[in-house]
DNA sequence: AAAATTTGACCTAG
DNA sequence: CTAGGTCAAATTTT
């Protein structure tokens, strides 16, 4: 196990290395892009800083292994001798035939009414088979699942595991997708109030394995697909983030580890071929940004990928991002009591962040 | 034994 | 009434 968690640890390093970098690839995009709102860049920016943060704490970690508790605040990054030539995907880099002009173009056009609820959607394809790499660094447990009319598959529907012991409300929906089995679209809903934050090390162990449960159990009802592929390096994880409402990136609670471990794989070394710690994500750290022109429309890919985005040229193709809001009004009318709990929430939103410090 | 998932019933907005 | 969301008892997993 031990080996095991310390490549989590380069893995999850590099990991946030990559991820600078490839935001600020798309920074440097959004400066020469006119029709990019500054709360666009505003919102890279601090992803960028946050990743390096991250970085710099893990380093910080592995350096000195009895260190009980960090705080990223006071890593000063001094020393940002970090250079490029990290990944040996560094050549590829430098194309820039990446259209995200796309995304970043029709930002804070239409806007809606925003719930007070954050919700947003987020399309994660695993295409390369990995299949429900859904995890974000929180644990949830599920508690339903429906048939959605006109969809093939069913939905799932999570709550935080903390729900009763911390009253953290956050919750998610799973879509699979219709045609593209390898797409989840993940909606969450509300926040999280739990301090589960993952400042150090979230789960090394086995981050997804629910579809293999069931896999190996009764190999019914999931569509038969190439599942043979243990051997198959994530290369082609994209992270779709659309909706982005008000969320700022601070020092997150979350650990979400890059997408781009196609760079560090496509190496010779393959690591363990049953990692599937596919923990990308982005983080939900949200709140006080100015609500006004909200959609950032963010795009991640790895650098491999770039290319093939480019070619394929497909991004947001459908605008399913209807789905915001409604949730409020209803959710807690069926219990009186919540009311309470939910509206702290809502007036006390750092009250998450400085939790893991001021302690 | 405890925790998590499954799954049909139940609830509510439209 | 219907579709989508949640509850909760039964089951399964750990």
């Amino acid at each position: 196990m031990d080996t095991a968690s310390k490549s989590w640890e380069q893995k999850s390093l590099v990991g946030e290395i990559i991820q600078g970098m490839e935001l600020a690839q798309q920074l440097r995009l959004s400066l020469s892009a006119t029709s990019t709102s500054s709360e666009t860049r505003e919102f890279l920016v601090q992803r960028i800083l946050t990743s390096y943060e991250k970085a710099l704490l893990l380093l910080q970690l592995s350096g000195t292994p009895q260190t009980p508790h960090v705080d990223a605040k006071s890593i000063v990054p001094q020393e940002s001798r970090m250079s490029a030539n990290t990944s040996p995907c560094g050549d590829d880099y430098n194309h820039r035939s990446f259209n995200d002009h796309q995304d970043l173009h029709e930002i804070s056009k239409k806007r809606k009414i925003m719930a007070k609820w954050t919700d947003h959607v987020i399309r994660v394809s695993s295409e390369n088979g990995i299949e429900g790499p859904h995890e974000d660094g929180h644990s949830w447990r599920k508690y339903g699942q429906k048939d959605i009319l006109g969809a093939k598959y069913p939905r799932s529907y999570y709550r935080c595991t903390f729900r009763n012991t911390q009253n953290c409300w956050a919750t998610k929906q799973v879509q699979r997708s219709d045609e593209d089995p390898t797409i989840f679209e993940i909606t969450y809903k509300g926040k999280h109030t739990c301090s589960h934050g993952s400042t150090s090390v979230p789960p090394p162990p086995s981050p997804e394995q629910k579809e293999q449960k069931r896999h190996k159990r009764e190999n019914i009802s999931e569509p038969q697909q190439s599942q043979v592929n243990q051997m198959s390096f994530p290369t082609n994880l994209r992270v779709d983030t659309e909706n982005l409402e008000d969320r700022e990136m601070m020092a997150s609670p979350f650990a979400f580890t890059s997408t781009s471990f196609g760079c560090m794989m496509s190496g010779d070394d393959f690591l363990s071929p049953m990692f599937d710690n596919e923990n990308f994500f982005s983080d939900f750290s949200q709140h006080l940004l100015s609500p006004a022109a909200g959609e950032s429309n963010y795009h991640l890919a790895p650098p491999s990928q770039m290319r093939n985005i480019a070619v394929n040229g497909q991004l947001s193709e459908s605008d399913h991002t209807e789905i915001i809001s409604a949730t409020n009004s209803s959710t807690n009318s069926p219990i009186p009591d919540m009311d309470f709990p939910l509206d702290l929430v809502e007036f006390d939103p750092n009250f998450q962040f400085d939790a893991p410090e001021f302690f």
